[in-house]
DNA sequence: AACTACTTCAACCGCACGTAC
DNA sequence: CGTACGTGCGGTTGAAGTAGT
């Protein structure tokens, strides 16, 4: 960014921006001024609002000669000028606020800042930047450890919510999938290489895998980046009833653990959502029970489209009502202390320590919700493959599901038809590594994963987590998963993507992705 | 004091959505 | 149905400020 103007100067800068029908460079003759504001042009504003409102900002350079552009008019407003603005540093409270939603919400910086009564978006915005390289730098996670529980409990909250059909507004919108991460993270990662549990609390989890693989001006990779066509692709993925399950038939690390890993195969299955149109699942908030679940779903629509090749490492926000985060809000524990900096008491509660036992996982019921993950992991390695093709139809619009009928649901030829959808949809994203219904939509690309910086990071990554990262690669663990036809698709899926968006090399993956050999 | 490196934050940019026509 | 417009959001940028040498 270039100012070309200053408090000083008022000169009206030879604007750069001819874009169109945003901040228009020119307005009857007259050059749009750009850069920061003087306390002249906030006057005029101030007066101009408190004269006609909030609102229709394009009318006040009509009205007031202010040369501004309506969205230079708002933000300023907006973040500088409205009442009660609260100014100054974050309180401790404030900062924990912020910690709490981020984990909930992702990027969120407007939802985030309605919580914050007084704070902008812009400012919270700001903070969480600096927090993530403050932390990075310590070698420290984004989130601590408590953060996975709250999570959890929030999820719980949030899921019976939905079913009692709040929310209406973002469920009209509602897609599944962590829509704009790598097609592996979304569809394949969790919740079925980690069949069962993958829920927000999941979420949470994967979301602190990320939060040290990034680099200056490149770190927001690894906090949950909303697409840029976020609002389509907003993510509502939850599968409420996993978790929520697992925490109700497992009171204690006692109960899990002395129960078959049958029991907790099918307490913990994989849930297929369903929308309200769905012609495969049923209505919205239908409980669907498919395959070998057992666990009813308030149903949420497959249909986002994967970002194919692109690992972003993104997770998806969470849109909820205001109702349903104070909700959450009161049922969730006290607040942690440690979810402030500096690096504070987090540094009292490390990771825990890599190259644990097995049994260890089993104790580490209520620390590690990656360790529960994992543990998942093995112990449903073998529905995974089954559950890796029902994944990668929830990556295909529900318009293309709808192929599959109902009829097919239970039976051989569901799957041969989702299989069916997926080997098409990945056929024809191929040609240029971009699914067609995305096309038309190239975003950015928000990491590019061959970046060496980004790498490196991988190991702070790790060092946060107390991850052991292994060495196995995902394209065995694909080969073994989904036999070579379809694995090799997906290597070369992942090759021809490997411009733009952003290369994925599979060793380069999350150790969480790297789980192929189970006992 | 001068220089450099780093951090903070205000503002810009592009995109998407909703609405009116 | 397509287009223009107004608005809002999230990501990015770079000037200004600060700390370190």
């Amino acid at each position: 960014m270039s100012y070309t103007s200053t408090d000083s100067d008022h000169n009206e800068s030879p604007a750069a921006d001819d874009n169109g029908s945003d901040c228009r460079s020119r307005w009857e003759g007259h050059a749009l001024k750009k850069g920061p504001w003087s306390s002249a042009e906030d006057d005029i504003l101030i007066d101009y609002v408190n004269k006609h409102g909030e609102g229709n900002w394009n009318a006040v350079q009509r009205h007031t000669g202010l040369f501004r552009c309506g969205k230079s008019c708002r933000l300023r407003w907006a973040n500088h000028l409205r009442p009660n603005l609260k100014k100054g540093a974050f309180s401790q409270e404030e900062e924990q606020l912020i910690v709490e939603l981020h984990a909930k919400m992702g990027n969120r910086w407007a939802r985030m800042a309605a919580h914050l009564p007084g704070r902008t978006d812009n400012e919270i915005k700001n903070y969480w930047n600096t927090r993530i390289k403050r932390r990075q730098r310590a070698g420290l996670p984004l989130y601590p450890p408590e953060m996975h529980v709250e999570a959890l409990d929030w999820s719980q909250e949030y899921a019976k919510s939905r079913v009692m059909g709040e929310d209406r507004r973002h469920q009209d919108f509602l897609q599944l999938g962590s829509c704009e991460s790598n097609f592996f993270f979304d569809s394949l990662n969790f919740t079925d290489m980690v069949p069962g549990a993958f829920d927000l609390a999941d979420m949470t989890a994967y979301k602190n895998l990320g939060n040290g693989a990034s680099s200056p001006r490149y770190e927001n990779f690894m906090t949950p980046i909303m697409p840029s066509s976020k609002r389509v692709w907003e993510s509502e993925l939850l599968y409420p009833g996993c978790s929520s399950t697992i925490k109700q038939e497992f009171s204690s690390p006692e109960q899990f653990q002395n129960t078959s890993p049958q029991k907790i195969s099918k307490t913990c299955s994989f849930s297929v959502p369903c929308d309200v149109e769905h012609p495969l699942y049923g209505n919205r908030h239908s409980p669907v029970m498919i395959s070998d679940s057992h666990t009813p779903t308030d149903g949420i629509v497959p249909s986002s489209k994967p970002s194919y090749g692109a690992v972003k490492l993104e997770l998806p926000s969470f849109q909820y009502s205001e109702t349903t985060f104070d909700q959450w809000k009161k049922s969730s524990s006290p607040p942690h202390s440690d979810l402030l900096d500096p690096f504070d008491t987090y540094i009292q509660s490390p990771p825990p320590p890599t190259g644990r036992e097995e049994s260890d996982l089993y104790s580490s019921f209520d620390t590690g919700l990656l360790d529960m993950l994992l543990l998942e992991a093995k112990i449903r390695n073998n529905t995974t493959k089954n559950n890796f093709y029902k994944s990668c139809a929830s990556t295909i619009p529900s318009a293309d599901l709808g192929k599959v009928t109902v009829s097919q649901t239970k039976s051989e030829d569901f799957d041969n038809s989702l299989k069916s959808l997926v080997h098409s949809e990945m056929s024809a994203q191929n040609a240029d590594g971009i699914p067609p219904r995305q096309r038309e939509k190239k975003r950015k690309p928000l990491l590019d994963i061959t970046r060496p910086d980004v790498l490196l990071a991988s190991s702070w990554l790790d060092h946060g987590l107390g991850i052991v990262k292994e060495t196995g690669s995902m394209s065995d663990a694909l080969a073994v998963l989904l036999g070579d036809d379809i694995g090799n698709d997906y290597m070369n899926m992942s090759v021809g993507a490997s411009s733009g968006v952003g290369s994925c090399s599979w060793s380069n993956m999350p150790p969480v992705c790297q789980m192929t050999e189970l006992p």
